[in-house]
DNA sequence: ACCTGAACACCGTTCAAGT
DNA sequence: ACCTGAACACCGTTCAAGT
């Protein structure tokens, strides 16, 4: 089950972990005001008054991927936005792999607790939606989380506190152990908030300027041709906007839920 | 509708696309050998005798992913294995994303072509179980898909012969639009045979050294730790081999397509 | 006209020199 | 003992020099 069997998810605990939930925290929005504008840089380069933390650090890092991406996130570019040489980072983060933790960390801590008293599927379904909301705030770390996964298998303690109460509210609304474990591998990442689309759904400014001609396309790809005709004529707008992908996600997260709840009946 | 509606779905057509589905292309096996032992890309260095093509750079870039993850794939290491010098590449490649473009399309043209004469759903999960397949012969593809979908909406060429098959077998088998729309959200990426777990379970031959003890982790974890108990047991095996993942897909793979299928008859 | 070596602007991290 | 600048081994890509 994920991997967890054999002794391997014992991760590092690590105190950065322990946040609330009510919203970005503390260190993220400092570094925000930190990274803001170039003035607040320069400043903070000039009076490095506040002493380096590893908060301060992962804090930096996220507020530069959420502005930049996860390709804006690099040592020394964390380093110059604290106004610090790159290789004081070192002395609180060993090496990126573990800035990169500490921020999936950061990221998952933003996550609402489950509610109380309710059902086995509000419960799970609310906490899923919170999970994408966090996660739609924080493009990028859908991907760190995977690209992680891959890289290493113990997931990062915030992770687990979360797969905790997940399976404990499978357990508490009547789930067997198998039943649980399958639950948890059918909804994959989308426990964590994400489903990964094939394509993306954004608007694309460039209209493709090699583009073959719509003819071509249509004669080639008759049914997909017919599927988004039809889509964009029930919007009633030929550049309106896409796919609804809340409707989507939401969609695709009940056909689930609704077939585990049969499931956990039937039996 | 994958924001394919907006006319951003107007790939390249480039002729690498055009490959038969059996199994593994041509360039990608004869680089194989090329890359294969050093002796022979000492050989292919002294003697280049074979006119570098995309075919062969797609092929050799296929082959070092293979043996050593997409890490291992830069324009340097593709030109030394081509005995090539890196700008040469450039000739018949525009840039890095592009050579991304066509691994990922000489991947998905790997898959087997959906059978012919059976029911929707039977056809659809044998392609998707091939496409599982195909991706578990090429672990890196899978993130690279996910990484290129992110950065560029339009579908490469392969991934959309790929779609148009899948949406065709769909509508013939009596899906409305809106729900075969809604159906190629809800697969999402299982369509192309990767789930993202957000836990990996590969056997990981370090046993974590920092590791909290048993005791600890049962008492901050119970639940998890209760499911991951069972689940060793159920082996008989405490170092027994992990989840079974094919199981897990599949269960997850049929819990979607059984929903699907409710939905189709019930309108 | 074509090919390609050097160079540019990065990157994460090591390591030794300076304080 | 601590901090840090230079250096190392990479990377994708530009560009001008050489043929």
């Amino acid at each position: 089950m994920y991997g967890v069997h054999r002794g391997t998810f014992y991760g590092r605990w690590t105190p950065y972990t322990c946040q609330g939930n009510d919203g970005p925290t503390a260190a993220v929005r400092s570094a925000r005001e930190e990274t803001g504008d170039i003035a607040t840089q320069i400043e903070a380069a000039a009076q490095p008054r506040l002493p380096l933390s590893k908060e301060r650090i992962l804090g930096t890092a996220v507020a530069l991927a959420d502005e930049g991406g996860i390709d804006a996130v690099s040592m020394r570019k964390i380093a110059q936005a604290l106004g610090v040489v790159p290789m004081a980072l070192y002395k609180h983060v060993r090496n990126k792999d573990e800035l990169l933790d500490g921020m999936v960390d950061a990221i998952v801590g933003e996550i609402d607790p489950p509610a109380v008293g309710i059902d086995w599927k509000t419960t799970i379904r609310q906490r899923i939606l919170s999970a994408r909301q966090v996660l739609l705030r924080h493009p990028w770390a859908s991907r760190v989380i995977e690209a992680r996964t891959r890289a290493r298998p113990d997931p990062t303690p915030a992770v687990m506190d979360y797969m905790e109460s997940m399976v404990g509210i499978l357990r508490a609304g009547g789930f067997s152990i198998d039943l649980t474990h399958h639950a948890l591998h059918a909804m994959g990442s989308r426990l964590l908030g994400f489903s990964q689309e094939l394509f993306e759904d954004s608007p694309s400014a460039d209209p493709m300027p090699d583009a073959p001609p719509p003819q071509e396309m249509a004669a080639r790809y008759p049914n997909i041709t017919e599927l988004v005709t039809a889509i964009t004529h029930e919007q009633g707008s030929v550049v309106g906007p896409g796919c609804d992908d809340q409707f989507e996600f939401e969609f695709a997260l009940d056909l689930l839920l609704d077939g585990l709840e049969r499931l956990r009946t039937s039996t």
